[in-house]
RNA sequence: CGGGGCGUAGCGCAGCCUGGUAGCGCAUCUGCUUUGGGAGCAGAGGGUCGGUGGUUCAAAUCCACUCGCCCCGACCA
């Protein structure tokens, strides 16, 4: 008998480090902080980076890699940028057996290695827009981390571009917000609040920081992706500049904007449950596990021989598994392809066999139902389309249901420890407000949104003029 | 960095208070019986008790120092 993982109701960040470890996405490393992504957690980062790619190149970026390795005096020329940064970056002060000229800090972000290229390749307008991603690691020294959400080093992508105006790097950055938005709730099934973040949450650099975030399962916002509009901070800083069509001198505007491993985290946060992992059909790297169940050598040899043809069938289709292993009993198989979070498990036992059918059984809710072996291809592909759209439908309403009204700040202060959830509130935009609300209830504002928020109100903290009405919550 | 917890077999733990030559469950290996929700029986292998130093006839156990990890907070994707 495997080790059981610990219910959510008990205590729910230890019930996330047993199903990430159990389920063999990722374990801890013999270096503080960082962590070792296995085979489960990878392929589900590999589906993540197949998805989004195909979205980026689609609206025309193109893929290329910037180094490890950032000299040290690159982060300091963008000032806000440093300030950021400088405290949590890991530094490189010898090599070769000798002590550097100048420290190397290992990339907490790229933009300025990936700027002070752009300043040697771009010089007329009609080098613009470029339009660059990269698929990289970086390296963040946190103080706390948590295995996929916060890691010292963890996997991401970061896009990268420069425009010859100020309206195309804006429409850039909400082009990618609406990639991120669709992503997350297309492919993951985790519907998300979209919208711009407050001067305090922005981006180290950015003139403004567009966000997604979701809502856990636990109440709290995390975060999904960001894309920052950096104008031309960083232009400015590492002299990126281009003549315009009348001849003049103008800085780029640029853009940069990302999502990580964390995908992962929110992944197992927002559908798991005790039993384990719980994937979204269009993510899982194993789709369909088909399970034989046999008595006696006789029957072994016929299912197991019908489960092969199966899987045979299905795999043109589908991600699909045979499970034929004889040392472990179905009921374990069960359990283990649980944990592992395979979205649809079909079982084929002697009575199955006798009725010409397998037995489906959806991850999501364990709903049984008998398929006809002749239609197996046509329903399974129904069934995982009615567990993708039912997990999105299940988190639509989550956040839904988790996302309160915040009357009055007593009120609110009170209701958020046991309700947790997003909390819409008014807001007079006052930097003071915003750092009372966290100081005293821990909530920060997650985000403005875009639109569908324009009406007057007070201020929750204050009682002052409000035009409209934020994102509140307690976030990862 | 502050608070809490933990380092004993591959994994999870007991033993420590009250020192006496290391144990349980799972996993592994062998054999037989099993298989529709984590199978049963019988047998076998596997440990410098995180490290260093001290106390003692004797240390997993007591003392000091040290290293590491996890959880909760302050910082952040």
């Amino acid at each position: 008998m495997a080790k059981a993982i610990t219910p959510r109701s008990e205590d729910y960040s230890r019930w996330y480090t047993d199903v990430v470890t159990q389920s063999r996405m990722a374990d801890y490393s013999p270096v503080k902080g960082c962590m070792v992504i296995r085979p489960l957690g990878y392929a589900l980062w590999e589906a993540v980076q197949k998805d989004l790619d195909a979205r980026f190149k689609e609206t025309g970026h193109e893929n290329a890699y910037f180094p490890l390795f950032i000299p040290e005096s690159y982060l300091r020329r963008e000032a806000q940028h440093v300030e950021g940064f400088a405290p949590e970056c890991a530094v490189v002060t010898h090599g070769g057996g000798k002590k550097l000229e100048e420290p190397l800090v290992i990339r907490p972000t790229s933009e300025t290695i990936i700027y002070a290229m752009y300043a040697k390749w771009i010089r007329s307008y009609r080098d613009l827009p470029v339009l660059i991603n990269q698929w990289a690691n970086v390296v963040r020294w946190e103080m706390r981390t948590r295995l996929f959400l916060r890691t010292t080093e963890f996997l991401w992508q970061e896009g990268h571009t420069a425009h010859a105006t100020e309206a195309e790097a804006e429409e850039e950055v909400l082009r990618i917000l609406e990639i991120y938005r669709r992503f997350a709730e297309e492919r993951m099934a985790i519907p998300v609040y979209a919208g711009l973040k407050t001067d305090s949450e922005r981006f180290a650099g950015a003139l403004r920081t567009y966000c997604i975030e979701a809502l856990m399962q636990d109440g709290k916002a995390l975060q999904a992706g960001t894309s920052h509009n950096l104008g031309q901070n960083f232009s400015r800083a590492f002299e990126v500049k281009f003549q315009t069509k009348s001849g003049a001198w103008d800085h780029v505007w640029q853009t940069s904007w990302g999502v990580s491993t964390r995908l992962i985290g929110a992944l197992v946060m927002a559908h798991g449950d005790d039993n384990g992992l719980n994937l979204p059909p269009l993510l899982a790297p194993v789709q369909v596990v088909i399970v034989p169940i046999w008595k006696s050598d006789e029957e072994k040899a016929r299912i197991s021989e019908a489960a092969r043809l199966a899987a045979e069938e299905l795999k043109g289709a589908f991600r699909v598994k045979a499970d034929l292993r004889d040392e472990v009993s179905p009921g374990w198989k069960f359990n283990e392809w649980e944990l592992k979070g395979v979205p649809l498990r079909l079982e084929i036992g002697p009575r199955d066999l006798q009725a010409g059918q397998f037995t489906a059984v959806r991850r999501l809710d364990r709903r049984k139902t008998a398929v006809p072996a002749g239609a197996l291809r046509a329903r399974t592909g129904e069934i995982l389309e009615e567990i993708q759209k039912d997990m999105l439908e299940r988190g639509r309403a989550f956040l839904r249901e988790n996302t309160r009204e915040a009357r009055s700040y007593a009120e609110f202060s009170k209701a958020l420890d046991s309700t947790g959830g997003f909390y819409r509130a008014h807001w007079c935009g006052s930097a003071e407000c915003e750092q009372r609300i966290k100081e005293e209830t821990k909530a920060t504002i997650r985000c403005i949104p875009l639109e569908g928020n324009r009406e007057p109100g007070a201020c929750l903290i204050c009682g002052g003029r409000s035009e409209r009405w934020v994102y509140l919550a307690r976030s990862y």
